[in-house]
DNA sequence: AATTCATGGGTAGCACACCA
DNA sequence: TGGTGTGCTACCCATGAATT
């Protein structure tokens, strides 16, 4: 497929304009170019996030918004108010190429004596449809060596790769709930503007879907309300140059914070590592030896037999702390370290995920990988396999399953909200779900030795020969 | 009745190891 | 180096119970 020109200045207007001064039309250009290189990725999901949130910001937002849809060339679908744009039929959403968009801005922005994004019309903007998207629909069944993209009976969207095999698509609604809020990282800002604008245009029902209503949203947003109308009363003001410079300045300062507290968790579990080393040495030294055993820190045993791990029977009654700790035969995490934590007063979750723990987790990805990294982390694979989240059959076919101790779902839930703030319970109960969901499925693909009649009987054989 | 939630099953993509 | 098998996981759909 040929690639669509990536619009932005050098192509449309050569490299020797970039720097051009005294071109509104240049400035805007070269800002678009800034927002495209600030980390901003080419999806369609970032561009509809970015004006998702930007429409909060006033035109000044909503003009960047539009500046870097055009960046990344991305097509918008909007519904034209007091367009400027060329004359689509009354009362239609349409399509706006990014080159037709980028033209227009040039002739707003070169207007003379009117300040920036003031000539901006009133778009309702609607949604962005991907560019890949959008190349299919123009190229569908066309061109000679396109990827084919053929349309399932079950109306999923798929291409066929070379060696013949259909790659499914996720439909872009799909990528925007899933991906749109991964990849895009966010300010304290942008969590409190797109809270603000989700929950007033939300409907009722999803906001108690989301486990809030109307009061709690107006508590949690008071201080960003407060901020909205110091803060951005006088960002108006800016030029677009500040405004850009003080973004790229904010998105520098939070990686710099995200990496002191890698750090600062790095060095927590060094310090705990010492002291463990050195309470070791002082019993070795005092030669107390028995007495030291317990505490030594257990590796993971993940080739424990999985007698230990669990009789979903038994774990089905247990309900408290008791249950919970006793259920850690089928985790690995350190018992002696929780109690650590749970005395140096640190969060709830952190009784249960330790820095230790978190240390060995992927927390830079997804959130859908962070949880099942700490779920592997905690539990091993028998143990996944044969237990639910709450422990409720909801199907005649299913067999029952005990749960996992609902204070260590709420331990991994608020431990992946840390780092993503952006998920709901749901979705990270979804991805606990599918975890359990597929190690159930290896499970049942591949049983456990023991598991097996044959190898049970040998290993039985094998024990009575030993005594 | 519609919606939400939890679950099981099937399918397919991706990464990796292995082999000719 | 390219083809193939395997493991892991994502995605989709169907089902049924609970809830609104």
């Amino acid at each position: 497929m040929k690639e669509r020109p990536f619009i932005c200045h050098r192509h449309l207007h050569g490299a020797e304009t970039r720097n051009a001064v005294g071109s509104s039309r240049n400035t805007a250009l070269c800002e678009a170019d800034c927002v495209r290189e600030s980390k901003i990725d080419r999806s369609d999901s970032s561009i509809y996030w970015l004006l998702e949130s930007t429409q909060q910001k006033g035109i000044q937002g909503h003009w960047l918004a539009l500046l870097a849809a055009c960046a990344v060339g991305a097509w918008i679908h909007f519904v034209p108010a007091q367009s400027c744009f060329p004359p689509l039929n009354p009362g239609e959403a349409s399509l706006l190429q990014p080159q037709v968009l980028l033209d227009t801005l040039n002739a707003h922005c070169t207007s003379p004596g009117t300040a920036w994004g003031q000539t901006l019309p009133d778009l309702s903007l609607v949604s962005v449809l991907s560019q890949k998207k959008k190349e299919r629909e123009c190229c569908h069944g066309s061109a000679r060596g396109h990827d084919r993209h053929d349309k399932e009976p079950d109306g999923i969207s798929a291409r066929k790769t070379a060696n013949g095999r259909k790659m499914r698509r996720k439909t872009i609604a799909k990528r925007i709930l899933y991906n749109g809020y991964e990849g895009y990282e966010e300010t304290p800002e942008d969590t409190g503007a797109r809270a603000n604008h989700v929950f007033s245009q939300e409907p009722a029902k999803r906001r108690k879907w989301r486990g809030l209503n109307g009061e709690d949203i107006l508590s949690c947003n008071a201080d960003y309300i407060k901020f909205k109308t110091k803060v951005l009363g006088s960002l108006q003001s800016r030029s677009r140059a500040e405004l850009i410079a003080m973004v790229l300045s904010m998105q520098r300062e939070m990686d710099s914070l995200r990496e002191q507290i890698r750090s600062l968790t790095a060095c927590g579990k060094l310090a705990q590592t010492l002291e463990e080393l050195i309470e070791r040495s002082d019993r070795w030294l005092c030669g107390s030896h028995e007495a030291a055993t317990p505490s030594i820190p257990r590796e993971p045993e993940r080739s424990r037999p999985p007698s230990h791990i669990s009789h979903p029977t038994v774990l089905s009654g247990r309900t408290d702390e008791r249950a919970s700790s006793e259920q850690q035969g089928c985790g690995q995490y350190e018992v002696t370290q929780t109690m650590q934590t749970q005395r140096n007063g640190t969060l709830p979750e952190q009784k249960v995920i330790t820095a230790d723990l978190l240390e060995r987790c992927n927390t830079g990805t997804t959130a859908q990988k962070l949880t099942n990294d700490l779920l592997r982390s905690l539990y091993d694979r028998d143990c996944l396999a044969s237990h639910s989240i709450s422990g409720i059959v909801n199907s005649k076919r299913g067999t029952p399953k005990p749960a996992l101790p609902a204070h260590e779902i709420q331990a991994i839930l608020r431990t992946v909200q840390r780092f993503f703030p952006g998920k709901t319970d749901s979705e990270i109960k979804g991805y606990i779900r599918q975890k359990l969901q597929n190690e159930a499925k290896r499970l049942r693909k591949r049983p456990h030795p023991a598991d097996d009649p044959l190898v049970g009987s040998f290993k039985e054989a094998e024990t009575t020969f030993e005594h």
